[in-house]
DNA sequence: ATCGTTTATGACAACCTTGTCATAAAAGCA
DNA sequence: TGCTTTTATGACAAGGTTGTCATAAACGAT
């Protein structure tokens, strides 16, 4: 493998100029760079990651922790942030839960790039406050601004994106609709169920408080609350879940008490999982870009990496309301 | 953070003497050892990996190839690999796919410790030529010592897996029995047909042609396929589908059609992925210790690394029938 | 023309570990 | 005993990069 110094004298320069090339210093002629570029082709040259981390204390590890209780989401992020990583030259090391002392050690041994964080731990202030005071930099997914004091931010709006597919249901013509929220301790939780209220009150529609149910975001929950949903004598037309897992756990309720999905009951989910195409039928669900999520996180942190400083910033990303097979339009009588 | 140097001075040796303890050299008085250790427990010192690699010329990275079309599968395996490798300090990079010039740059430029191939990727001579070529270890996951010359293998036996499972449908009373297997160019996925047929045969039940199908392990093939199955006039009592990614593209194709599943049809999978139990009712499946053989994988490759010599070894795991609410139990009428 | 500032480059040390070689003590053997 | 071999330890260099400091040229302002 060809150094940094062979890099050198095919360019005719020092070595330290080839590193001012490769590290994106300042202070090199264009005509340099260039000439330093060509020599580093034509070796086929790389930077030996090792030295570089050594030398400057700094590795070339993301830290993704993730902890969110659906495998779906996480694993679409963790495909969409493996391919950035390759891009930029970084290292995803993946951590399951957040452990504050392991983490601790991770960052002072290895000092990373920079955390990533998936919800729930995103949107907890004390993680967030922990990771701060080491001093590096925390990409937050799924978390708002307006929580913790720094960091940088990457979400939709959940509130809206509730509110939006709310409508479309009731548009579809449904007015019995079930609810069924995550934790209502993390705030994207609370949020979709905030967008979903606001739609029922904007078209006149008062929520019945037995239909706003709380659950934890995976199938077993999705599934036990519309059991009872279902099993009881008055039922929704339709039930929208926070997530695709608890959707999904709707679905299972469904087809145990007999009834058909769309046509005894219509189904929504939320995140657009991998899962909503693996049922049937498929479902309609509010698409979340999380591959996109991914890649802004680690663009984030690459531009981060080269300022060599820390601020915060926040991103705002699109969703899109998925209509697919398992919510039915009921025709209107006009 | 304390160096090896801080260590030294501690334990009153010279750092070499430290750097022996911690890179497993041989040729240190275990009163010595104890002492370092000591010395470093008391400074919580940590080897730096950087420095480690650029003077060993070997990395600590274990590359993952998962070009496996079950997510579930995928990300199961990534779990177990990702807490094995935290436990003997590897840092386990992801490959979606198998790049031959890529991993050849990353071979030469990072030296992993190892590189871990998932199936269909773990089946193909070429690639395990290509790697051997190169002289990186390579544990093969779902491929068989019989394939290909050397390397590591870790597998369960699908032939058998298949036979029992079909064996046990059997018993339950069904012999209208349909079968999705896998693309039959992938070895594991003849096993696994292999052993079905087996199953049949020596109950004295002919296979009917028809009713044994070549799928691609993936939802779509399996919706598409049970979907030609239920729709024909004779309809199999039983469907086992090679994988749990098939087998809920049955379940799917079964409630399109009207089924009642298991009461008109029963389903049975292969994989025991988490998605067998995220459908309603939950897969009949085998289960494959999935985890357990990531685990053991990292572990050969500890084993391999501290002994710094490539061999080779086959290491066969057990499977399980799980026994779940997707078949029926016949009644026979004695 | 002179001086201060910015731009561009180089020389050299430092980062922390492992490899190589040297050496001394202990053990094995004739 | 005297010799070779094994065990145990140390001194020192090397690995490829970036940080620091020095220096020279180019530029701008007086």
């Amino acid at each position: 493998m060809p150094t940094i110094i062979d890099v050198a004298k095919r360019a005719g320069v020092s070595f330290k100029t080839v590193s001012r090339v490769f590290s994106g210093e300042d202070y090199v002629r264009e005509e340099t760079k260039m000439a330093v570029l060509k020599a580093a082709r034509e070796l086929d040259y790389k930077v030996n990651v090792s030295a570089r981390t050594l030398r400057a204390k700094r590795s070339n590890k993301v830290v993704l922790i993730g902890s969110n209780p659906s495998p779906n989401y996480r694993n679409l992020f963790q495909l969409g942030a493996l391919s950035a990583c390759q891009d930029a030259g970084f290292d995803l090391v993946l951590k399951s839960e957040f452990d504050e002392s392991e983490i601790q050690k991770l960052v002072l041994s290895d000092k990373p790039v920079g955390i990533v964080l998936l919800p729930p731990a995103s949107g907890e202030i004390s993680i967030l406050n922990s990771l701060e005071a080491l001093g590096v930099p925390v990409i937050r997914v799924g978390a708002y601004p307006e929580t913790g004091s720094g960091g940088y931010c990457i979400y939709i709006d959940d509130d809206a994106a509730s509110f939006d597919i709310t409508q479309v249901l009731i548009q579809a013509g449904h007015s019995a609709i079930a609810f069924l929220s995550g934790p209502l301790s993390q705030l994207h939780a609370q949020k979709r169920k905030d967008g979903h209220l606001r739609a029922l009150q904007s078209a006149g529609i008062s929520p019945k408080e037995d239909w706003v149910l709380e659950g934890n975001f995976d199938f077993k929950s999705g599934f036990a609350l519309a059991d009872k949903l279902l099993s009881s004598k008055e039922r929704p037309s339709v039930i929208i879940a926070s997530n695709d897992e608890m959707a999904a756990g709707c679905l299972a309720a469904a087809y145990k008490n007999n009834l058909r999905v769309p046509e005894d009951l219509s189904i929504a989910g939320f995140d657009d999982s991998p899962i909503a195409q693996v049922i049937y039928p498929p479902l309609t669900t509010i698409h979340q870009p999380v591959k996109e999520m991914a890649i802004e996180a680690i663009k984030l942190l690459d531009v981060v990496n080269r300022k060599k400083e820390t601020g915060n910033a926040a991103i705002k990303l699109d969703y899109e309301v998925k209509l697919r097979g398992s919510t039915k339009f009921i025709e209107t009588t006009t």
